[in-house]
RNA sequence: GGCCCCAUGGUCUAGAGGCCUAGGACACCACUCUUUCAAGGUGGGAACACGGGUUCGAAUCCCGUUGGGGCCA
């Protein structure tokens, strides 16, 4: 038999990561089988739904090379794909479900349901509409006839226990008279996940249900459907949560869950997936780079752990700098570019020295504008910048050695960045000064900051021998002052 | 509150009874390289939640406690 796996996202206009965690996996399960895996669209919730957050998923999986085998845009043989599409389909079953005793029509109102469901509460029960499933077939189809509102609940049995085993968390029992019956098709005629899932998993042919643990509990209800229909309930593997720390859960509000933002960082999505393959599933050895191709290659059930893991930004960022520099130097750069603010871009710099100097220094592209806003134009700096206790430089020092440098750029015949190192470390030797006595004056003179990319000779080959002279006389002035 | 689930350093995790004086990674600290900052190199501190069992032997199995998460409300 076929693997086949389903990626079921709701589009509400973002890619959370635990949300793309569960795609993974399941792509993951289906490739590592020569399987299929799906794609599959649900929007019953209408009001969550937001303008562009398909093509936004659409967008996510192409740039971390993740390819369905069957989906709304490619269709396929078991479509359509989108569960507002499959309206029809959902009210067919539920009628089919109800004949087999699986469903029964609610025509409470939501006062009275509520009105049920405190007195259950009371007792400590679970709510279990008792009034409307022991409604005759002919007081349905008459209130049917009147075009009361209705919704389909789950008829949950009172006795006995509904069990399954899942893959990560083994085997989960629950007594069925503690199953609420919860609604299956609501009043608009719109489906609940709790029963478009089932459903749909069952007509497309999934054989390995991918989901959140927050489904741990649920599943019996689901597994419950499965048996009324009489259909062949597919292996279960629940993912442990992702949170964003101890106490809370990594938010979709805060904008900082999501593939986009992140994306839009300047973080690399291979990099995001590599981080993001690792919570919750280890490969038992130490290796923790893998492409998507090694990751299907490695992906087992046995490496997924049980419990709840928390996103770390920071292990996140690092491997992302890592990712950074791996890159071809062309290709670095090629990205790079798209960073830079326009007045760098422009500025009469070698910006190819520029990006040579970034790539290791880098973690996130988004760091690009602060570390090069020197070079577009020097910066009105602090005269204090030249007194540097551990380069044992005060403004005399710097003063007489930006004179002197000045002195020896001017003559120097070629202009790289290793001549420019060799000139002024004999100038050091000649003046007798430590060589950061030299260089770190020059360095500040250069970018007019504290910390910078490379260092004096860098700079100097950065800025072309011109420029360079000019950053160091605007230097001496500010020294002679 | 009821039910379900989970429990190795701050974080992600390895560990499927003896290989564990618990391994790796991030972060942190120190040293090193050095023209600043990175990157790189070397080293360091840091964990089996607790209490009972089972066993010759438990991080690993069982029970309870505590803590955390989820679902329903």
């Amino acid at each position: 038999m076929t693997v086949r796996t389903r990626y079921a996202p709701s589009p509400t206009g973002y890619m959370h990561l635990g949300n793309l965690r569960t795609g993974l996996y399941a792509y993951l399960t289906a490739k590592g089988q020569d399987g299929k895996f799906i794609l599959r669209i649900e929007d019953t919730d209408q009001e969550r739904k937001r303008e562009g957050a398909v093509e936004a998923i659409y967008d996510t999986l192409t740039r971390v090379g993740i390819r369905h085998d069957e989906g709304p845009d490619i269709g396929g043989p078991y479509g359509p794909y989108v569960q507002s599409e499959r309206l029809d389909i959902y009210h067919r079953y539920a009628q089919d479900l109800i004949d087999r005793g699986g469903a029964y029509r609610c025509f409470c109102t939501p006062e009275e349901t509520e009105t049920q469901r405190a007195a259950a509460r009371l007792h400590k029960r679970p709510f279990k509409d008792e009034r409307c499933r022991a409604l005759s077939a002919e007081e349905v189809a008459s209130r049917l006839a009147a075009s009361m509102l209705s919704v389909v609940r789950q008829h949950t049995p009172m006795t006995g226990t509904t069990s399954y085993d899942d893959v990560v968390f083994g085997h989960i029992s629950i007594e069925n008279a503690e199953l609420d019956d919860s609604v299956l098709l609501k009043s608009d005629g719109f489906p609940t996940y709790n029963f478009a899932n089932v459903v749909d998993d069952h007509l497309m042919q999934i054989t390995h249900v991918m989901r959140g643990a927050e489904y741990l509990s649920s599943t019996p209800k689901y597994i419950l459907l499965y048996e009324a229909f009489g259909w062949d309930i597919p292996v279960h593997i629940h993912l442990p949560v992702i949170n964003k720390s101890a106490t809370e859960k990594l938010s979709k509000r805060h904008g900082d869950a999501s593939f986009e933002d992140y994306y839009n960082k300047g973080y690399l999505p291979q990099a995001i997936l590599n981080y993001v393959a690792l919570l919750g599933w280890a490969p038992g050895d130490d290796e923790e780079f893998f492409t998507l191709e090694e990751l299907v290659q490695r992906f087992s059930f046995d490496g997924l752990s049980k419990s709840p893991s928390i996103f770390d930004p920071v292990k996140l960022r690092w491997m992302n700098g890592e990712y950074i520099r791996k890159l071809p130097f062309e290709e670095f750069h090629r990205l790079a570019l798209a960073w830079y603010p326009e007045s760098v871009r422009t500025a009469k710099v070698d910006i190819l020295a520029l990006s040579r100097l970034l790539h290791s220094r880098i973690a996130v592209f988004s760091e690009i504008p602060e570390q090069v806003d020197f070079a577009a134009a020097l910066p009105d700096y602090d005269v204090a910048l030249y007194t540097h206790k551990k380069m044992k430089t005060d403004a005399a020092i710097a003063l007489m050695s930006l004179l002197a440098v000045r002195d020896t750029l001017t003559r120097l015949v070629t202009f790289t960045k290793d001549d420019v190192h060799l000139a002024l470390e004999s100038l050091a030797t000649e003046l007798g000064v430590k060589n950061g006595q030299v260089m770190y004056p020059v360095r500040v003179a250069l970018s007019g900051k504290e910390f910078t990319p490379g260092g004096a000779s860098e700079l100097a080959e950065l800025f072309g021998r011109d420029e360079a002279l000019r950053r160091i006389d605007a230097g001496i002035a500010k020294l002679s002052r």
